[in-house]
DNA sequence: ATGAAAGCGCTAACAA
DNA sequence: TTGTTAGCGCTTTCAT
């Protein structure tokens, strides 16, 4: 393995002192203006050695790490983590010269209440953003409450400190659009299935919910609810609800689903009943950024994973700016991506 | 901001010296075996203070940062790393205490041929893991193959140091599933749109190809091709497309596909063309594990993601053990998951 | 305009 | 069994 040049090696090579060579590489000419002769030759040779500075060394001269970690929500052992998400992150993150490293249960410590990440075990990261979409195990939470790191949370509802997309509004938006178009049955598709470690709902699950109802209810209809825990049914089993609840109801003519994975089943089950979508069944979903070239194309309001991800780093700057402030939440809007699924009732 | 606990704290608090509380605090009681007194006081009183070791420091001190770099490939700007990959490595380096950090080029950095990520203009990993699955601009590579830092190449097929899948043993195979289905007239869907920034395809869409037409060739059955780049194309276009292959030729009864997600103009074109799906055409694919929940469940040969993270973190290990030394590449095979979606022609 | 030197927190070789 | 000490590579204050 080839030592890697360090500082000292270019300062020894030109017969020069350290601190030189360090001013020069990092634009700190201010004090004590070098000649530019001088930092010209100091940047050649640091170019011509390969110099790489050490992100270790200078991390404990400063104190800072220039780092910040990602916390995982896991979903059945698999991380949460929407590539819209990761770039919104990485960019906002690179701007500053940050970096960023990742963290999530592993599979083998899932059921170990003691495991923490690496990154709370150790000191290596500047700011921690919590992505707490769901299943983030509590002394997790509890251990990065008390890291005394500057903490975000995303897509949770919090005093401060928390970037959220507007789950409520939106709900209310789709079901407008529903009803401008000329329906009157919307029926709801609920897949509450998203619950963290304590049992309970995320809050889109309620605000949607709520959403819905609040817009059936201004314009004097009655919601249509249709729910069933989709993570604890076969495929089989799902689309055998989707068929008995199409028949049963009176079909209605448009539908609002809480997540676009939770359509699989109802679109099956509408083909086999013999509905022409989206002539017979009008359908909306939320969905992530990926929804839209996800292979089923249904109208969505598309969560804005990236500006989420951007806002957290911001947020969280600002955070690692000012340790002790709070900064205000920051709440998104969703986009709505029209993928033609939705039409006047009968045409 | 609480000034965080360091060992020399510690040391002093309970006046013995700092090599002393290092040494119990790593366990290097090996050497110089400390009283099982002094070792329960010293860590008490690092649980007391709060003691958390610098990673920097550390690093510093040893040469080595414990952490592997994950360079990513794009896809239309956005960073490819499907879930079950991230898990796997992230589980695969969690085992040896390594960390994970991320870099990708930020998208407004997408047109600068310059640009590097952190981890390749600053020291701070002691392995990379290179995920060329596409689209990774040149000069990275470049950057990275002269980084001396050992490397992993991660869905590539190179003479050593690479962990990929074998692409055309699976298309053999579900080719063959078809063929062994009693179907005759086969269609291979090809989705040749996964190039390199060098205009190159990926293995995959060659390997795939060829082991369909293997399959065919053997089984004395004439290949049948359908191929649109699709992110080109339109989803109306695709449809249109779709639609007029399936009239045009004589309709094959079954249908591989190079990626799950190239499949929806197709079927949305069956549906339209009043096809009865499987009846009428059974489809076969691949695609990520996420194509397991995924809305289109369609029966599909499913890289193994996880698996794959799992062998490149073990082959970089034994990279860093021995940077000089080549590691044998480690080819994975696809798992057949069996939704349904192929079944005898006209039954 | 440049050099000298201290010290960040930690590990490990050497002493005692 | 524990202490002492050097030094990793870097930044920065203070001299000159």
């Amino acid at each position: 393995m080839a030592a890697k040049t360090t500082l000292t090696e270019i300062a020894r090579h030109l017969d020069v002192n350290v601190g030189t060579v360090s001013r020069v590489l990092n634009d700190k000419a201010a004090q004590g203006r070098i000649s530019d002769e001088l930092a010209e030759r100091v940047r050649r040779a640091a170019r011509k050695l390969g110099y790489v500075p050490n992100a270790s060394a200078r991390a404990t001269r400063t104190g800072h790490f220039n780092c910040a970690a990602l916390l995982l929500s896991t979903i059945a052992g698999r991380s949460y983590l929407p590539h819209g998400l990761l770039d919104g992150l990485h960019d906002g993150l690179a701007r500053h010269n940050l970096h960023l490293t990742i963290a999530k249960v592993p599979d083998s410590e899932l059921n170990n209440p003691e495991y923490l990440p690496k990154f709370l075990r150790t000191l290596m990261a500047d700011g921690l953003l919590i992505n707490y979409t769901n299943n983030l195990p509590p002394h997790l939470v509890e251990a990065a409450r008390h890291g005394r790191i500057p903490a975000v949370w995303i897509n949770t509802i919090r005093p401060a400190d928390c970037v959220y997309t507007d789950s409520r509004a939106a709900a209310v938006r789709a079901t407008e659009h529903l009803i401008n178009l000329g329906h009157r049955r919307i029926a709801y598709l609920d897949a509450g299935w998203i619950r963290d470690s304590n049992g309970e709902l995320h809050y889109s699950v309620g605000d949607r919910l709520a959403g819905y109802r609040q817009a059936m209810n201004a314009a004097g209809m009655a919601p249509i609810e249709l729910r069933y825990e989709i993570g604890k049914l076969s495929f089989n089993d799902e689309i055998q609800r989707a068929r008995a609840w199409i028949r049963q109801h009176n079909r209605p003519t448009a539908l609002l689903c809480y997540w676009h994975n939770a359509l699989a089943g109802l679109v099956r089950a509408a083909w086999l009943e013999g509905l022409r979508l989206p002539r017979d069944l009008s359908i909306a979903t939320f969905g992530g950024e990926a929804a839209r070239g996800s292979a089923l194309r249904v109208s969505t309001m598309v969560e804005p994973e990236y500006e989420v991800g951007r806002h957290a780093t911001e947020v969280l700057l600002r955070k690692m700016a000012k340790p002790r402030s709070k900064q205000p939440p920051r709440v998104l809007g969703f986009a709505w991506h029209d993928q033609g699924t939705c039409v006047p009732p009968n045409g």
